[in-house]
DNA sequence: ATAACTGCAAATCATTTGCAGATCT
DNA sequence: AGATCTGCAAATGATTTGCAGTTAT
């Protein structure tokens, strides 16, 4: 039922990324990379490292914190993954390469995360480049909301 | 040049609604909490636990920063001051009582962090709230963004 | 061969906490 | 008086870093 076994060609396409990203870097093709890249992929929705470490052991893979920790770095500059920081705790990151842009929700009473597009968000992107003369690279509107029936 | 100077009422009606505040939690009025809020009323934009330390100390007044810390949760409760993490690194506070809500563009250029309030999104946290059936309490946008001239 | 990588443990940085002594009410 | 505060120093939790040994190219 994971990604990877649905959809094999998912997995080549952004291991191809990677491994290019890697050699026009100089950096070298380890296997704990790879089974990182292998098993974020194979994950639905967010994790943070704890979670990454836990289903690589669960996997059968050893590997340290500290290695996933620098790795994860490499998948943020090959655009392969985003990091969020939700409120305090471990940083939150997802795959990014087939995913469009959005935005979250998080639903504080429950812990919950809800993603969605917004495209209305592009038009001011828009309107605050042209009114400061800035480029915007990314944003991030997290909205903290609860269930409606209030406490 | 300063706020707390050029309107002495802003400050009163601000260290009214804490010391209620502090009153109906069977909280203690102390020179620290005082000091902490009148120097805050007279920052302009936004500070961090380190510049708030800083300020104090150079208006003769000693304070650890174990207490700012506990201390600025007080004010969050009361809903006088506003908490942002921008990226990493310490997380940054600003005064909320006179303020609209406002968001914020973050220049990774040069650190500058300027303000702008756009009612669009308020609009977008109406559709977010219809659609999903919540309410949202409040919302971060956070844009980051370069000045025009690419490195 | 050799520069890059991994894993461990120690270091760091922001923030929180335990506790003894001080202080509001 | 008595519960709440403060300040110190130690604890915490997430992330980073130094380094010795390992590995991909």
């Amino acid at each position: 039922m994971d990604k990877e076994t649905t959809n094999p060609e998912r997995l080549e396409t952004v291991e191809k990324v990677f491994v290019s990203f890697l050699f026009l870097h100089g950096l070298r093709k380890t296997p704990e990379r790879i089974a990182m890249l292998k098993e974020i992929y194979a994950i639905e929705s967010h994790f943070d490292v704890d979670e990454l470490h836990f289903r690589l052991r669960n996997n059968g893979f050893r590997i340290s914190r500290a290695t996933i920790y620098n790795n994860l770095d490499l998948f943020l500059e090959s655009g392969l993954i985003r990091k969020h920081q939700f409120g305090k705790g471990m940083a939150q990151y997802e795959e990014s390469y087939f995913f469009d842009q959005h935005d979250h929700i998080i639903l504080t009473d429950t812990g919950e995360v809800r993603e969605f597009c917004y495209p209305r968000i592009q038009n001011i992107k828009k309107t605050i480049e042209e009114t400061f003369g800035i480029v915007v690279d990314s944003h991030s509107p997290y909205f903290y909301a609860t269930h409606k029936h209030k406490p």
